[in-house]
DNA sequence: TCTTGAATTGAACGCTCGTTCAATGGATGC
DNA sequence: GCATCCATTGAACGAGCGTTCAATTCAAGA
C-alpha cells in the first residue's frame, strides 16, 4: 500500500484530488461514488484508500486546500496603504481568484453541509480569517473618512456574495472580458462604501 | 392509492413536501432517502407515490413553486413610478421574502444540478424572469438619469447575489433586526447604482 | 535469477437506495 | 351486517454504496 501517513492529508495524489474536484463540482458530494472516482482516474475503487482514509477526508482536503490557498495567495498580494486601494487590490484578487477555480469555489459553497461538525468548524474558521481581511479594509477606511459604511460587518457579508457570484455567470466566451467584469465590480464595491472616486 | 393525476404536479400532500423541504435543505437532495422523509410524515416509503411519481418530482416541485410563487408575490408588490423607489421596493421585498422562507432559498441555489434537464430549464427561465424585473428597474433608472451604471446586466447578477446572500448569515436572534439589515442593504444598493440620496 | 515489498486488483462484507405491488385494514354507504 | 373502496403497509426487487483485505502483479535491488 502507499502512504497513509500524514493523518491531515493534502497528500492525496493529485489525479485523485483533481477527480474528486471535477466530480463533486459537478454533481455533488452525495451523489459521486468511490467507483466514479476511481473510474476517472484509471484504478479500482480499492486503490483509493491507499491515498485517502475515506471520502469524507476527500472533501475535507480539497475544501480545506482551497480555503488555505486563497488566504496565502491574498496575504501574497502587496497591500497598498491606502482603504480605498487596498479595497480595489482585494475586490480584483477575489474575482480573479474565484474565475480562476470555479470548481474549487462551487464545493466550497455547496458541500459546508456534508461535512463531519469538526471538519465544518475547521472550515467556519479558515472562512472567518478571509472576512476578517475584508473587515479590516473596511473599518481601516472608515476610520480614514474614506468610507461611509453604516455597518462593517454586514458590508463584509454583502460584499463577499457580490463578488463571489461572479462565479456562477461568467463564461470565458461571453460578452465581457476578465477585466471588463472586474472593472464594473470595483466600481459597484467603490461606491456601495461611499466613495465617489 | 391516492390521486396520482395532474401530472405536473404541486398537489404533492403538503406534509409530505414540507418534509421533503426540511429535508432537503438540511442534509442536501442526494444525501436524503424516500424512507426518511417518509418517515418525518409518519408512513412507510411506499405510501410516498400515492402522492409523487417520484424523487425528481418532489425536488421539482419544491424549486418550481418556490420560483414561482416568489414571481407571483413580486407581481403582487405595488410599484412606485419613481425608479430609486421601485428599486427600494424590490431590495425590501427580496430580503423579506427570503429571511420568509430560508429552505426555500437554499434549495433553489444548490439542488439546480440535481434537476434533470429538462427541469433545470424551466427553472432557468423562471430565474431568467426574476432577474429580468430587476433589470428592467435599473435600465429605466439609468434613462431617468436616476442611476449610473456601466453594465445593468452585470449589476443585476452583483445585486441579487449580494441580497440573496443575507439568508445565509442572518439570525433572528442575532445584533441586527430585519428592518435594520433592509436598511443597510438598501443603503448599499442605493449607493451601489450611484445614486447619493 | 531470485527476493523483496509496495501498488493494485477484484471479490466480498453488510447496508441502503428508489421503486413496485399484492395484501391488508379501516372507514363509508347500503 | 355486508360490500365497496382506497390509502397504506411491508416485503421484495435489483442495484449500487463505502470500505476491507487476501491475493496478485511487477519493478527494483541483491
Amino acid at each position: 500500500m502507499a502512504r497513509k501517513t500524514g493523518s491531515h492529508a493534502e497528500i492525496t495524489g493529485p489525479r485523485i484530488r483533481d477527480a474528486a474536484l471535477r466530480l463533486f463540482a459537478q454533481h455533488g458530494y452525495a451523489a459521486v461514488s468511490m467507483r466514479q472516482i476511481a473510474a476517472e482516474v484509471g484504478v479500482q475503487a480499492g486503490a483509493l484508500y491507499a491515498y485517502t482514509p475515506d471520502k469524507q477526508a476527500l472533501l475535507f482536503d480539497l475544501m480545506k486546500g482551497h480555503m488555505e490557498h486563497l488566504l496565502e495567495s491574498w496575504e501574497a498580494v502587496e497591500q497598498p496603504a491606502d482603504p480605498a486601494r487596498r479595497l480595489e487590490a482585494f475586490v480584483r484578487f477575489h474575482i480573479q481568484y474565484h474565475l480562476d477555480r470555479p470548481d474549487e469555489v462551487f464545493i466550497s459553497y455547496m458541500e459546508l453541509r456534508n461535512l463531519e461538525p469538526e471538519n465544518f468548524t475547521a472550515l467556519e474558521t479558515l472562512r472567518r480569517r478571509y472576512e476578517d481581511a475584508l473587515q479590516g479594509i473596511l473599518t481601516e477606511g472608515c476610520a480614514a473618512g474614506q468610507f461611509t459604511i453604516s455597518d462593517t460587518r454586514v458590508a463584509v457579508m454583502g460584499l463577499i456574495a457580490m463578488l463571489t457570484g461572479v462565479s456562477t455567470w461568467f463564461r470565458e466566451s461571453g460578452r465581457l472580458s476578465r477585466s471588463d467584469v472586474e472593472q464594473v465590480y470595483w466600481d459597484m464595491t467603490r461606491r456601495a462604501v461611499g466613495r465617489a472616486g
